[in-house]
DNA sequence: AGCCATGCACCG
DNA sequence: CGGTGCATGGCT
């Protein structure tokens, strides 16, 4: 069995939100299997292999970005990272800025839906820890490996 | 490992 | 022709 992670959330980089002048349009994804469960497994041996997901939000508009595993490290090329592209439209859209969060989740039934928190309404959770790691958090996991 | 940046293709 | 995303390289 594999691990089934439900919610995640990340805080947006300057880049991610296009603040520093880049048109990347697209936030990295770290190489880690529960963050990866999230989402749908991709063929890694196809080159730079994609999905297409549709993401509501809290107002019941759907979006859709992709999902996309940069891997031409292993076609004679430099990456190896995982990327969620096509953001930039709903960062605009939701006003969202450098150290805002954005909270990504899966459904039952696969459903993805999306939200957002402003820096200034994120807070510190029980212990205190306001920002994880490389601001990405797993929110709810189920199963078991 | 993660964020920053960009040449080019495509499309309105 | 300006905006967007792809694919990729660069920097720290």
């Amino acid at each position: 069995m594999t691990f089934e992670t439900r919610s995640i959330t990340k805080v947006l980089s300057a880049n991610d939100t296009g603040e520093t002048g880049g048109h990347q349009a697209g936030i990295l994804v770290p190489r880690e299997r529960r963050l990866l469960s999230f989402f749908p497994s991709l063929n890694e041996k196809d080159y730079n292999p994609r999905a297409h997901l549709k993401f509501v939000d809290a107002s019941g508009l759907e979006w859709e970005f992709a999902f996309i595993y940069y891997n031409n490290k292993f076609f004679g090329g430099t990456r190896n990272e995982y990327r969620l592209t096509r953001m930039t439209r709903f960062i605009r859209e939701a006003g969202l800025a450098a150290d805002d969060e954005v909270i990504l989740s899966r459904s039952e039934a696969d459903e993805y839906s999306i939200d957002f928190k402003r820096k200034s309404e994120a807070r510190p959770d029980e212990r205190g820890v306001l920002k994880l790691g490389s601001g990405w958090k797993i929110v709810d996991m189920e199963g078991r490996r």
